[in-house]
RNA sequence: GUCCCCAUCGUCUAGCCUGGCCUAGGACACCACCCUUUCAAGGUGGCGACACGGGUUCGAAUCCCGUUGGGGACGCCA
């Protein structure tokens, strides 16, 4: 039979790291069998459903490049499906209207919660005889089986037992006669013909449920996969006061969509120890049984260093690209300034986001800020000036700015002047970046363009003669 | 509280199923050194773990039981 899985989201907010890499692994799973990889949205409740939220997931998988085969499938759109599933289940005697109100309920938990016991219903209505309370639209609750128990062969997990009598009388419809949840996955499950169920392990505890309603419907429930959660650093189930955990922000921070895939992937699954993955190999690689069964930490650092991997081996003009936009988006005119392409290949060594590498190279275009202040005062002396006044000399003599130029002008003036090369390179450096920290100062120099160059040269010996207190 | 799941370096993990090849391997981070005009990148080396207690066995990280710890679930949310 032929693979078929689903990324199932509710809409109630962006796509977070821990959705996307459930969505990676279903659709890995889904590519490495030739499968179809499906996208069901699950907005049945429409108070918290916004399309704000679709949109940003959309976006999310966009960017992730988890394409699609089939859908995106609305759950709202299909609520004559569900109908008629309830309908068959009340007339089946599978199910039953219950007239119990949520503080009927909300009392009977409290007290089984004071009891000691695990809150559930305990199916008063499930015998219920004589004309209905009046007043009162009833819910339809699935009638659970009462004896035996639920086996889940989950090919993550192994073997799980759950005794019925751990489980109560879910709600299917409400009184609005809008499904719920577990009962809307276990039709679109069938419907769809999903084969593979794979969830995050937080719903480990509605697969018993949803099986049993499978059996209910006289079908063959799905195999079940469930992947264990991303924690944060402090242990605890990973959500926004930890950081970044949206999808997008992900891109906004200056990370390749692929190292966000290369990290998520290797988080909970390997293969041997290789590291890095290109999402070829994933498709032909990637396997459940090699999914850890616990849980794992999300750990920023190694998410940095496999992208400042993929930002070292992005081709350049893509990378030019990816700078020019994160440039343009903190105000800088691209066009006021080096070549892009010339710019990304110096700089991608140096950074570990595009956010980074901007940010580094923001001294290649426009005015300069002002110096660092400790960079100032400890290259911008009296001392320093000589130097300077040299190697402004020989750096206009240059008939051609390029870098075999600028480096032999600057180690030549260095043995001219008498000085050691990083007593030149660095006053240079602050001169023209206002940093003592860039690239190496012939690939600097070129970026900086030859007239900021001489001019910025000009401004720093000024700045010296002014401040020069030879302390 | 009840039920379910999990447990190897700080973190991600290999090894576990099919005990011996494990004085437990790799990666990130960290530290040191090398390279070096700064910052990086790169190279070399180092630090660092089988949660604990029983059992089975000639032999256990690997199998079994318990303890502890952590996570999850217990909604007319998904």
């Amino acid at each position: 039979m032929k693979v078929r899985t689903r990324f199932a989201p509710s809409p109630t907010g962006y796509l977070h790291v821990g959705g996307a890499r459930t969505a990676l692994f279903c659709w890995l799973f889904a590519r490495r069998h030739g499968g179809v990889f499906i996208l069901r949205i699950e907005d049945t409740d429409r108070e918290r459903s916004t399309q704000a939220s679709v949109d940003a997931i959309l976006d999310g998988m966009q960017w992730l490049a988890l394409d699609y085969d089939e859908g995106p499938f609305y759950q709202s759109q299909r609520f004559d499906h569900y109908g008629a599933y309830v309908e068959r289940l009340i007339d089946e005697g599978s199910a039953y209207h219950c007239y119990c109100t949520p503080q009927e309920l909300e009392a009977m938990r409290t007290e089984q919660r004071a009891r000691g016991v695990k809150p559930r219903y305990d199916g008063r209505c499930r015998a219920r005889t004589g004309a209905p309370p009046a007043g009162i639209d009833p819910v339809v609750r699935f009638k659970n089986p009462v004896d035996g128990s639920v086996v889940i062969d989950d090919l993550i997990k192994g073997r799980i037992v759950i005794s019925n009598d751990e489980l109560d009388d879910l709600i299917i419809a409400r009184p609005d006669g809008t499904p719920t949840y577990n009962f809307t996955v276990v039709v679109d499950d069938l419907e769809m013909d999903i084969t593979h169920v794979i969830r995050g392990d937080d719903h480990v505890n509605n697969t018993p449920r949803q099986i049993n309603i499978f059996n209910a419907l006289g079908a063959t429930p799905p195999k079940y996969a469930h992947v264990p959660m991303i924690l944060g650093p402090d242990g605890q189930r990973l959500s926004k006061r930890h950081g970044a955990v949206g999808v997008m922000q992900f891109r906004e921070d200056g990370y390749l969509p692929d190292a966000l895939i290369n990290y998520l992937v290797r988080l909970g699954w390997s293969h041997g120890d290789q590291e890095i993955f290109s999402r070829r190999e994933l498709c032909e690689l990637f396997d459940l049984s090699e999914v850890n069964r616990a849980a794992s930490v999300f750990d920023t650092d190694k998410l940095n260093w496999l992208n400042q991997h993929y930002i070292k081996s992005t081709d350049t003009a893509m990378l030019a690209g990816l700078l020019e936009e994160q440039l343009t988006k903190r105000g800088v005119d691209v066009a006021d300034g080096p070549d892009l392409g010339v710019l990304a290949d110096v700089q991608r060594e140096r950074a570990k986001t595009l956010v980074e590498m901007a940010e580094k190279s923001l001294f290649a275009f426009g005015d300069l800020n002002g110096y660092a202040e400790k960079a100032a005062r400890k290259h911008l002396k009296p001392a320093a000036a000589d130097g300077l006044r040299a190697v402004r000399e020989r750096l206009a003599e240059i008939a051609a700015w390029r870098t075999e130029a600028i480096h032999e002008a600057v180690v030549e003036t260095a043995e001219a002047v008498g000085i050691k090369l990083g007593k030149l390179a660095q006053p240079l450096r602050v001169a023209v970046t206002g940093s003592d920290m860039s690239p190496s100062i012939d690939a600097t120099l070129l970026l900086v363009g030859r007239d900021r160059t001489l001019a910025r040269i000009d401004a720093a010996i000024t700045y010296i003669e002014a401040h020069g207190d030879p302390s």
